[in-house]
DNA sequence: CACATTCATCGTAAAAACACGATAAACAAA
DNA sequence: TTTGTTTATCGTGTTTTTACGATGAATGTG
């Protein structure tokens, strides 16, 4: 790549970009969705689930929790993670914006 | 890496993470952008808009129509691409299906 | 036919992502 | 205090992504 040119770009752009890195990984996707059905859950019961090892796991909630998408809070020795429900909301709201204002105009294409 | 693992997850979440991962650089979601306001568009017009050498926009449509979310369709020496919204459909969809069911249950956190 | 235009593909190089084991840090418990 | 539990971080190796120039293929035009 040499240079990168990621910031060329505008920051709507970039934000959508970097909220869909975030969940471009099944392994992230399934933590998210494990998030989701347990409201919140800590670290051990997630590396139980995915066919992961600990460290990777750890690896993929800190690349969530650097997106914003969700939130850590330490208890103890454990760390409990929880979705950032706001995140996903401006996320479809950004999406929506962008793609969805020309979907019945655009029913033909070339 | 080694080994990657993403076929040791389910194909919702693969096919979902796969979406995202097709939007999850700024160069795409700027393709995607002008193609929805233009409804269809030729390679060397994005090529002049983007930042970006032609063989890389190339790069970048040829991912974009891998993974389902435009077509291209070769008229003469040029190629037209547009998007395929029924793609974005099944993402929001699926997208909803996975994230949005308990955002109400779910307004405390850890 | 010769030449230009348009785009895809190839080869290459640098950067980032992915996955793991090992280690470290923080806390609880004996 | 010593030990065990839980999680984050470090170091490493492999794979994938990103970006470009150069080349090639396909179609027009003079």
């Amino acid at each position: 790549m040499a240079i990168h040119k990621k910031e060329e770009f505008s920051t709507k752009e970039q934000h959508l970009a970097a909220f869909a890195k975030a969940i471009s990984h099944p392994a992230r996707i399934a933590i998210l969705s494990v998030l989701a059905k347990r409201n919140q859950c800590i670290c051990g019961e997630i590396v139980e689930i995915l066919p992961l090892a600990q460290s990777t796991v750890s690896q993929h909630l800190k690349e969530l929790k650097n997106a914003g998408l969700i939130n850590g809070e330490i208890d103890g020795p454990r760390t409990c993670y929880c979705i950032n429900w706001k995140a996903f909301e401006k996320f479809n709201a950004d999406f929506n914006s962008l793609f969805e204002k020309l979907k019945e105009a655009n029913a033909k294409c070339c």
